[in-house]
DNA sequence: CGTTCGATTTGCT
DNA sequence: GCAAATCGAACGC
């Protein structure tokens, strides 16, 4: 018998293991997808952010920090590692480097790209709103992981070979450095000085994007000058 | 064992 | 612009 499942081709073992500020800007271009209960969702990775490792005092594995939490990261390249922040966000990461090496990217936006419907169902609140507009469905760390049902279960879990949560290549041999903006970090403010480490990218033409960096939303707002 | 606070989002002032 | 929501990790006693 033949399985007619369409093959998914998948980013590599190999792909994750570099370091986290070189798979920041490799990620961005490509596509995020989870299959939960057969229905697919899927965005285009617009925004990422690096994680260093035990020096880096914004990244959760700071000083080798290992607890049931950030064990993931210990994990080999590939790995995911989800938490749960503000007692209700999710925030996506993929692991990379090297095994025993605890660092990471963190996906922070998405363009939406298949299952459009579905993910505004997850975001909508219980209360009823307003239709949220594509570019509200993924654009922070915590809506993308609501869009596309990434919660703790898939803390752990092998992108490589999970049957509901990869990334797929496709699309980010396109982009061009000049295509990327490089900026600070969101939300680290406590890490003194890893606070100002400009190890955010985005994908500078993208209105999916969380926070745009002040020299670039002037940039973009700009019809004066 | 109690307290603090977060790799955020949302709604109200 | 600011604070609430909401809960488990991290840490101090």
């Amino acid at each position: 018998m033949t399985e007619t499942r369409p093959k998914t081709r998948r980013l590599s073992r190999r792909s994750y293991a570099t370091d986290a500020a070189t798979l920041a800007q490799r990620l961005i271009g490509c596509v995020l997808v989870t299959q939960i209960d057969g229905v697919r969702t899927a965005g285009r990775i617009v925004e990422t952010e690096a994680y260093l490792g035990p020096e880096d005092k914004a990244a959760h594995a700071v000083a080798w920090r290992r607890t049931p939490r950030t064990e993931p990261m210990f994990g080999p390249p590939g790995t995911a590692y989800v938490f749960l922040t503000y007692g209700m966000h999710h925030c996506f990461n993929a692991v990379c480097g090297e095994e025993g090496f605890p660092t990471a990217v963190l996906v922070r936006a998405l363009e939406p790209l298949e299952g459009l419907n579905t993910m505004a169902e997850r975001r909508a609140r219980p209360v009823a709103r307003r239709p949220l507009r594509p570019t509200d469905l993924c654009s922070g760390p915590a809506k993308l992981c609501r869009a596309l049902a990434i919660d703790r279960s898939h803390t752990a879990q092998d992108l490589t070979r999970h049957p509901d949560l990869w990334i797929e290549p496709r699309g980010n041999r396109l982009l061009r450095p000049e295509d990327l903006v490089n900026t600070t970090r969101i939300g680290v403010d406590y890490a003194g000085a890893w606070a100002q480490a400009p190890l955010r990218w985005y994908l500078r033409d993208s209105p999916h994007v969380s926070v745009r960096a002040p020299a670039d939303k002037a940039r973009s707002a700009g019809s004066r000058a």
